[in-house]
DNA sequence: ATCGAAAATGTGTTCGAACACATTTCTTGT
DNA sequence: ACAAGAAATGTGTTCGAACACATTTTCGAT
C-alpha cells in the first residue's frame, strides 16, 4: 500500500535494461552502449533513487577496525569522561560490525606513547582516533597513517586538520573570551582580574589571548595579570598560591585556564569571580559551594564519542565527514551542571 | 583475517542444530525439543551473540511513516528552526525506509487544528511528533493513538509521557532557576528584579516559579515584581511598557519568560541586565550589542530533530526509547551565540 | 559468409535475519 | 505393529546492492 522505495530492478524495469547494466552505470564501470546508458540516466532523473544503506553495507561485510589511542585514564584522571564517551560509542557500533581496541599510554612517557603507537598502526586499522597531545613524533605519526591510507580523527585540543582527517572540539581562543565576558559582566570597570595557569601547556596560551582580546576591545580600564603554578612533588604548590593571593589581594576575577581550578580555588579565603573549566568532580562540588562561578565544558566524553560517530557512520553509511567540528562553548553553572552530566 | 561477527548459522553449527532451530529459540516460537533450546541457549550464552541490525531491516523492508504535528511556521516565525530539525531528520532517515509527512496547522485557529488532527492520524502512521500546545482536544488525540498503538513523541514544553510516549525538551522551571542565578550574580544585594511575561502562556509560569525558587533559596533581600504586557494588536504594548518602566526605574534586572525578549527591550533607555529566551534573530542582534546579556536556548531545532531520530532508530534498530529526554539548558552570550547557531 | 575477439548485456550468488514451507521424527490409539 | 497426527527439525526464499560470471550481440578481418 506504500510506495516501497525505489530498486536497482525498479530503475532495470523502467530503462528496459538487466540489473547488471543500471549497476554498471551506477557505479561507472563501462561496458555500457550509450544508448542503454542514456536511458538508464533518464529513468535516474525522474526519480531520485537513493541505495538502501542497508542492503549496501549488508553485502559489503567488512569488519571497520578503529584504534583509539589516548593517554591511560587510570594514570590521568582527565581521560576519564573520554573513556566512557568511546565505551558507549563501542556498545553503539558494535552490533554494526565495527571493532574498537583502545591503545592507552602512560601520559608523561615517551616510551610507551611510541609503543602504542607502533601497536596502533601495526594492527593496520582503518581510522585511528587519538587525543591531541604534545608528544614528539605526533606528526610522524600523522604522516604514517597518510601514507598507509588510514582515517585520523583528533579530539580534545585544537589541530588543524588536513585531508583525511578531521577534528573534533572547541575553539580555546573563543572559550577565553568567553571567560572574560563573564568576568567582565560581574568586575567594576577598574577591576583587578587574573590568568592562572596551573601546569601550563600550550593550550593555555590560546585561552589567554582569547581573554585579554575581549578585555582590550571593550577599551575597558581593567588590569589583567597573568601567572602561572606548578604542582610538581618537590613544588610548594599551595603555598605559592596562598603567597600569591595575599600579595594580591585587590584581585576580583580569576581566569583559571585548565580543569585544575580546584587547586587553586581551595585556597582561596574570600570569595571572587572564578571561572575554569571541566566538570570534574571536585571542580562541580565547588561550583555548587558557590565558590567557583563558571566552568567551561570541554565535553571530552562527547567529543571521544562523536568521534567515534563520525568514522563509523562514515564507513558503515558513507556520511561524508568534515575536517572541523567545533562544539559549543557550553556556561556551566550550579544551576545547570546537571544536565552535562555523563 | 578478522574475527567476523557471530550468525545465526555460527550459531546452529555450534549448537549441532539447524538455523530454523536457532531462530525459534531466539524468537520464542516454541515447537523445539528441551534438548535443541538448552544447547542453542548454552551457545548463546558463550558467545555473545548480537543480531545484524542491517540483515533484519532489510529483510523487514517495512516503510515507517512518521508524521508531525506542528503549527505552521509561515503563521508563528518561532517554529521555523523546528521545522528546520525536521527537514534534516528526512534527509537523514529518507534512505532508510522511514517516510516523514509534516500537517500543519494555524496557531491560533482551533478548527484547523482538528483538522489537521484527523489527517493526521487518518493516514493511521506508525509515529506521531507533535508540538505540545494548549490546543483543547489535546488529550483526545493521546488517547485516539493510544488506542490505535501509534508511538507518540512531543517536544517544546514540558509534559509528562506515559506509556508508548516519549518527551523532549527542557526543565522550564529550571530554566527559571538558572536565568536567577544569572541575575543575582550581577545585581545589588537589595537590588529590585522584574519577572516580564509576554503573551502570557501558561509554561511561563513555570519559569517564574523557578525563578522566585532561587531567590527564596538564597533568603536574599531583593524584591521581585512580576508583570504582564500583549502585543495584541489593538493594544499600545510599547506605549504601556515605557510606562512600567518609568514607574519602575529602580528595576536593576530583568527576566523575560519568552523569546519576545526584543520587544521589550527595544524600549528599554539605559542599560539593566536581561535574561530571555531563545535564538531569534532580533534577540541575537541585541545580545550582540550587548542590551540583552544572556538567552537561554531551548533548542527547538534539535528537539525536533531528536524526536524524529528517536522514533526513527526506535524502529529501524529497535533502540530503546526513554520517556523523558530533557535537554541540557545552554546559557547563550554574545561570544558563545555562534556555535548555537543552527 | 564465417570465425574470433571484443563489447554489451543478462544471470546468479552472496551477505544475515526472518519466515514460509518441506521433511523427518516421535507419539498415540487401534 | 502401523497409520495418523503432532511435534521437531531442516530447507529454501526473500529483502537490495554488489560483483563474479555466463551469455548474447556486434563488428572487423579473412
Amino acid at each position: 500500500m506504500e510506495k516501497k522505495k525505489h530498486t536497482i530492478k525498479d530503475i532495470a524495469q523502467l530503462a528496459g535494461v538487466s540489473k547488471g547494466t543500471v549497476d554498471r552505470v551506477l557505479h561507472k564501470r563501462g561496458r555500457v552502449s550509450q544508448e542503454a546508458e542514456d536511458s538508464v540516466k533518464q529513468v535516474l532523473q525522474q526519480i531520485d533513487y537513493q541505495p538502501n544503506p542497508m542492503a549496501r553495507n549488508l553485502k559489503n561485510n567488512k569488519i571497520y577496525r578503529i584504534c583509539v589511542l589516548l593517554p591511560d585514564p587510570n594514570q590521568d584522571l582527565y581521560w576519564i569522561p573520554a573513556m566512557e564517551g568511546i565505551k558507549d560509542a563501542i556498545n553503539e557500533y558494535k552490533p554494526f560490525g565495527v571493532t574498537i581496541k583502545e591503545h592507552l599510554y602512560h601520559p608523561y612517557d615517551s616510551a610507551s606513547f611510541h609503543e602504542k603507537c607502533d601497536e596502533a598502526l601495526g594492527s593496520a586499522p582503518d581510522a585511528l582516533l587519538m587525543a591531541t597531545t604534545n608528544q614528539k613524533g605526533f606528526v610522524g605519526l600523522l604522516e604514517d597513517c597518510k601514507r598507509k591510507g588510514i582515517l585520523v580523527a583528533f579530539f580534545n585540543n585544537y589541530i588543524e586538520a588536513r585531508k583525511n582527517q578531521t577534528f573534533i572540539g572547541q575553539d580555546l581562543y573563543q572559550s577565553g573570551r568567553i571567560a572574560a565576558q563573564l568576568i567582565e559582566k560581574f568586575v567594576a570597570d577598574t577591576a583587578k582580574v587574573a590568568v592562572v595557569h596551573i601546569d601550563k601547556e600550550q593550550h593555555m596560551q590560546l585561552k589567554e589571548e582569547g581573554f585579554r582580546s575581549f578585555f582590550e576591545e571593550r577599551k575597558s580600564s581593567n588590569t589583567i595579570i597573568s601567572t602561572s603554578f606548578d604542582t610538581d612533588p618537590e613544588s610548594e604548590t599551595l603555598r605559592e598560591i596562598k603567597s600569591f593571593l595575599a600579595t594580591h589581594s585587590d584581585i576580583s576575577g580569576i581566569f583559571i585556564t585548565n580543569s585544575k581550578a580546584h587547586i587553586f580555588v581551595e585556597c582561596m579565603k574570600e570569595h571572587r569571580i572564578v571561572v575554569g573549566y571541566d566538570l570534574l568532580e571536585q571542580n562541580i562540588h565547588l561550583l555548587k559551594e558557590g565558590r567557583i562561578d563558571f566552568l567551561i565544558h570541554q565535553k571530552p566524553k562527547r567529543q571521544a564519542y562523536l568521534g567515534i560517530g563520525y568514522i563509523a557512520e562514515h564507513f558503515l553509511f558513507g556520511k561524508p565527514i568534515s575536517d572541523q567540528n567545533l562544539l559549543p562553548i557550553d556556561i556551566v553553572t550550579s544551576e545547570n551542571v546537571v544536565y552535562y552530566l555523563d
